[in-house]
DNA sequence: GATGAATGAGCCTTCATTCAT
DNA sequence: AATGAATGAAGGCTCATTCAT
């Protein structure tokens, strides 16, 4: 019987995480309006009713969709990895891993996107991770700073802000594009405008020999 | 009798602008599928059905919107103005006009981005916006290049997309919070950040005198 | 001027009897409900509102359409001509009238058919159109009886009906059918079933000479 | 619990005969569009948006109320109990049956007619109805001239047609008239107005000795 | 846990009609 | 005579949500 009941609550999360997939697509497809409870329903092959046994209503399923699936935790931990490659190379990674990882769960970040200037909650939530990103990736800068290799007058927090920036808003344009083209334009990203950018930041006394 | 017929035009002109505002507003606000006809209709002060007069239908309407308000010649023209004043200076300018762009449309510009990743047509007049102002400011980089200013190794174009891109991501990002807030941001961003850029791409042999 | 408002009045006839027009084929076309003011005015190139500057309102006009064109008068006429040619001759005649005339002004004759179970105007005209034409039908019938063609027990109103009804479901069963069809159907019935029934009621002594 | 879900089944299986009866009143006062979802679901005790819970369109319950009362069967019935009483005697009981199902579903009659001009869907239900119709009588009829009861040279189907086209025709005319006229009307019908169509087609060998 | 019946509110759109010009 | 601006009502349909089973 304890079994049965274990059971019972392992399908249940189950269903929970086909919902929260399901709506994910759909919010990310459609968005928040244009979703609605029966598209999500029936893409999770169940009833509308459903989706109201296992969420208060649409904009707490939309609540758990974005808990559910925060970018944060996934960056922090590739920040934290960066170890002590050659910072070029590290912040190359650190933007290139932020960049796929949009591209690769494009719905969900279509959806923070389009719902962030309408939803509160997207808004809070999305607020939080760029804090987030941000404050990991200025700790870095302000580490490598501390130890010579960038400018002391270097405002760490705004280079962060550029560099993610940069990165977000290279997603935002192209990441809906042709495959080939999205790479295209990936690739000189990373090759070309990332080390642009860094070449105003390294302190003078320490030419870097990044490749 | 003319005189009343260029009267009447003149009305239905001043109704059609009318509307348009105010589902540019709704749009924005609210988004294509949030926006209702009444919403619109109610915020112009009309019924419902003049809405159908003036426009076959929703997705005209806002079709109409879209075009009426592109920000393409506005920006064109502040690019073409830009003159033979000192590159860092015109650069900077040319990025404060667009971020205060953005700003002061914010309505339009929330609708751009919202409805960029769904709604063809206005994924069309975007792209189409990007491209031409990434066009103009290329351009007028590779100017540049060739007098000597930037270097020759510049890729203008990438150099023009990371420009327009941090602007965009600093207004995407910070275009919604409190003023004081935003104008921190936008400040820092034109006076720090930007000149950090450019710091990449000057030509070695023409050191800038910038402020 | 007397010219002029003379000129005036003839193209304001003219006007009216286009919109008349225009209005029996939308609305044999689609009925009355699915015929619109919108539909009419546009079939008859003019505004809406210029429907409104004719008739006083869409029942009004209904009303002007169905006044306009009975088909009373026209088989009155052909009724009125028959003259004494063979009585078998004569019935197939004004049948054949009959059926032809329903055939050619199939859109009036939809629409009365249609309209006539809903439209208290239209089934008053209707009905008065039917009482007409069987009561001209009865009434040569009744003198060709009294000139001993038929049989004494004969009751002409009803032969009347019947022979009138049998066209009119003919008509109404396949008057919409491919035109191959319906000639063959319309013959068929003129040339056999037509004879078949009078052979019913044909005075003993005064067999036939029919064709 | 099976119980409980076959109440239910009962229950929906209800709900629709009642949703489609009362479309089939809208409809046949009404016609298809006159009559609006709102008075068929007010007809019917219900909101509007449960007629789209058994019915995906207006469309669809249309059809299904078409389906769901075809003439069709119970005249076929009617047709084969006819057994073999003398003929004079199937044939006007034929056509009494016919007549008074009209009668009686009055509202359906009313729609086919209606609607049988310009529905497709109505039309073709209403061809094959009375294809199916002319069918078994012709064949009835074929019979009894093999049978040396009709004239060798009668044309089966155009008599058949001609029979059901009368009926047809006096429901048509009179079918909304007061009772006690169309009662008058239905009796001389069958007893004058049909023996004497069928004097023009019994064999003459074999006089009848019908009433 | 899961379903289908049921609802009220709202949406986009069309319609018949009026009125100033 | 003719038009276009303007409206209130209604129509078909969808949606988020509840409830009994």
């Amino acid at each position: 019987m304890a079994k049965q009941i274990s059971q019972r609550r392992r399908q249940a999360q189950l269903r929970r995480q086909q919902l929260i997939d399901a709506a994910l697509h759909q919010f990310g497809e459609k968005g928040y309006d244009g979703a609605s409870i029966r598209d999500i329903a029936r893409a999770a092959g169940v009833t509308e009713a459903l989706v109201y046994h296992y969420f208060r209503n649409k904009e707490h399923l939309f609540e758990e969709v974005i808990k559910a699936r925060s970018f944060a935790p996934i960056l922090r931990r590739v920040l934290d990895e960066a170890g002590d490659t050659h910072p070029a190379e590290v912040l190359r990674t650190v933007l290139q891993e932020f960049i796929d990882l949009m591209y690769h769960n494009a719905p969900m970040a279509r959806m923070f996107i389009t719902e962030f200037l309408r939803h509160p909650v997207c808004a809070r939530y999305f607020r939080a991770m760029v804090e987030d990103n941000t404050a990991n990736l200025t700790r870095y800068l302000q580490e490598q700073q501390q130890r010579g290799v960038f400018r002391v007058d270097m405002d760490a927090e705004a280079v962060a802000g550029m560099l993610l920036g940069m990165a977000f808003a290279l997603f935002f344009a192209w990441g809906q594009a042709p495959e080939r083209e999205w790479h295209q334009r990936r690739d000189k990203f990373l090759q070309y405008t990332v080390p642009v950018v860094l070449e105003g930041i390294w302190a003078k006394s320490a030419p870097p020999d990044h490749t």
